[in-house]
RNA sequence: UGGGGUGUAGCCAAGUAGGUAAGGCAACUGGUUUUGGUCCAGUCAUCCGAGGGUUCAAAUCCUUCCACCCCAGCCA
């Protein structure tokens, strides 16, 4: 069996363009013909969030790909930190990104027993002994970065010593910390990693789903390989920080004489104006920076669910920021575009107002309502349509009048010619201000010929403008969401700052909208896109009579651009 | 000289048995458009962390140097 990763294969034809994961396992199925099989070992001590995607998206994604298969593999050997709220959350996240692991769900707490016959076997040939230091003496022992450590007096123990002192460690002779099995290796290991590590530890704790049938607890070190050795696992990829303790891994597989997967690493993922890692987005919770692991400008899982984005998106995005060694943060832009690549395409267009400014239409009939029949997708006519009435008083955006128009402003002014979308021309012919100088009421007048939206003498208007009828308008409760951290990198802390000092503190606007009839049809769940504004999915907080919306995304916003360039 | 990993455009990322820099996002130009959305066409690295060397030819080979990341839990 190798001990160490073989080097990379070069590309070939086949390979043109695959990332070196996906290089590396065509060869190898070239070579052995072997199949695919790999694993999501999550740890159940907190909520999945888009770094986790990324690893979820790569296993599951292999395995299809190559018509292997993935298990979801709890690693489940810290009873004081996990928690089966967590593998429910997990298992939850998991499928909702697509991950089908086919039954094959598996804890590694299912192997205590057989990875404790593992220590016994270790200790038996002389691989593993029970150190009695304590873990402060442990530490000092181990050395430093540069200094080699000293052995620890217990090293020499005899095998049959060994081997009582950990079966007494097992049925609870001993308090937390009396003693730790450590594998004998190497104290002065280069790599820190192999300097005797610690492969058992006695935790008087009961276990979220063994209870208290253990009182020593298997470390990661030796609990991971041996999972993935017992599950058959072919690629065990994990990222980049476990590099060093590949050699551990291998160590250990080559003293058991087991099957011995390949351990692969890439780079973990960043995302700009965000953090992701768990102990962050723990403290967001516990400080009530946010509302809850499920808050939609959390990175994590449920809340970009929640958000709104769509698993599609999710995948997409996955696959295009590719999978490599290089540290790396990905621009939020690519999200942000993935998530409308998938809306634009599957989601229903409504008209809301979000800043009302009401219009009034004086040649239009009192009391006289119209009813257009608008498409719910201008490119694809499967939508169908709905019904949208049309009044004498109306609500447009306020972003869409302006007293004096800036040059390339075509919405409305005093004088101008606007459409309303899939309406009618209206001219502004006066402004009415309140005492305080703002506006209340645009007064406007409409060309009765252009009923739809355009006119029979085939004038061209350059302007189209989405509105809502006063008189029809459900007012909803719409959370306008930006990004969680004011900066691109909040995790770059210096002076005396802390990541929560760049918190975004308008990162969550709550507005009353005025939205067309139609959207009183939507459910919980259901996606829209509000015209010309952006992307929106009614939230779990909705009442019967209270509805909320969440952004999103927005729609991309040229002219916002262009105007704050000319500034 | 602890060990390991990585450096290709603003951000990701192909390309590495040497043959003259894919693709995506962003940005910018123009066209279409009853969403300033979408869509379409186009522009965007004389250069691959830096220097030196080998070669007819180097991002790819050799060499020196620089920068960044990870490791001293009885966490994962």
């Amino acid at each position: 069996m190798n001990d160490t990763a073989p080097k990379e294969p070069t590309a070939t034809d086949d390979t043109l363009g695959m990332d070196f994961i996906r290089t590396r396992i065509t060869a190898d199925m070239a070579a052995r013909g072997a199949h695919v099989h790999t694993r999501f070992p999550p740890e159940p001590n907190g909520y999945l969030h888009l770094g986790h995607a990324k690893s979820i998206c790569l296993n599951f994604g292999l395995a299809k790909e190559f018509q292997g298969q993935c298990n979801l593999r709890f690693d489940d050997t810290n009873p004081e930190k996990e928690d089966t709220e967590y593998v429910d959350s997990i298992r939850e996240d998991v499928h909702w990104l697509g991950g089908d692991w086919e039954g094959r769900e598996f804890y590694a707490s299912d192997y205590f027993e057989k990875l404790y016959q593992f220590a016994e076997q270790l200790i038996r040939s002389g691989h593993a002994y029970v150190d009695s230091l304590s873990a402060d003496e442990i530490r000092a022992y181990r050395g430093t970065l540069k200094e080699a450590g000293r052995e620890s007096p217990y090293r020499a123990r005899s095998v049959e010593e060994n081997l009582d002192l950990f079966r007494r460690m097992r049925a609870g002779e001993f308090k937390d910390g009396e003693h730790v099995l450590r594998a004998k290796i190497d104290m002065s290991a280069a790599n820190v990693v192999m300097r005797d590590p610690t492969l058992y530890r006695i935790r008087h704790a009961p276990h979220h789903r063994t209870g208290d049938t253990w009182c020593v607890y298997p470390m990661y070190d030796f609990t991971h390989c041996l999972s993935d050795s017992l599950e058959g696992i072919t690629h065990s990829l994990c990222t980049l920080e476990f590099i060093n303790n590949r050699e551990l891994y291998d160590w250990i597989l080559n003293a058991l004489d087991v099957y011995h997967p390949q351990q692969i690493e890439f780079a973990r993922l960043n995302l700009t104006y965000t953090v992701l890692s768990k102990r962050k987005l723990i403290q967001l919770v516990e400080g009530n920076y946010v509302h809850g692991w499920d808050d939609p400008r959390m990175p994590t899982l449920c809340g970009l669910r929640r958000r709104g984005v769509p698993a599609e998106a999710l995948r997409d995005f996955c696959t295009r920021i590719g999978i490599a060694r290089a540290d790396s943060t990905v621009d939020y832009s690519l999200l942000e575009f993935c998530i409308r690549e998938y809306l634009n395409a599957h989601t229903p267009r409504v008209m809301s107002v979000l800043n009302p400014v009401k219009v009034v239409i004086t040649n239009y009939p009192e009391g006289q309502v119209d009813t257009f029949d608008m498409p719910y997708h201008p490119e694809d006519p499967a939508y169908g349509s709905r019904k949208v009435p049309f009044s004498r008083e109306l609500y447009i955006e306020q972003d869409d009048f302006r007293l004096e128009a800036p040059k390339k402003y075509h919405r409305l002014a005093p004088g101008a010619e606007v459409r309303l979308r899939y309406a009618y021309y209206i001219t502004c012919q006066d402004v009415v201000k309140a005492a305080d100088g703002s506006i209340s009421e645009i007064h406007c007048t409409y060309d009765p010929e252009t009923r739809g939206g355009s006119s029979p003498d085939g004038r061209k208007v350059k302007g189209t403008i989405h509105w809502v009828s006063a008189a029809h308008a459900l007012p909803v409760e719409v959370r306008l969401y930006d990004h969680l951290f004011a900066v691109e990198n909040p995790n770059a802390t210096g002076a005396g700052k802390t990541f929560l000092d760049y918190l975004n503190p308008d990162s969550l606007r709550s507005i009353t909208a005025q939205a067309e009839p139609a959207v009183a049809d939507c459910k919980t769940g259901d996606r829209v896109q509000f015209e010309r504004v952006g992307y929106f999915i009614k939230d779990a907080d909705s009442h019967p009579n209270h509805t909320v919306f969440n952004r999103t995304a927005t729609l991309k916003d040229t002219w916002a651009k262009v105007e704050k360039r000319n500034l």
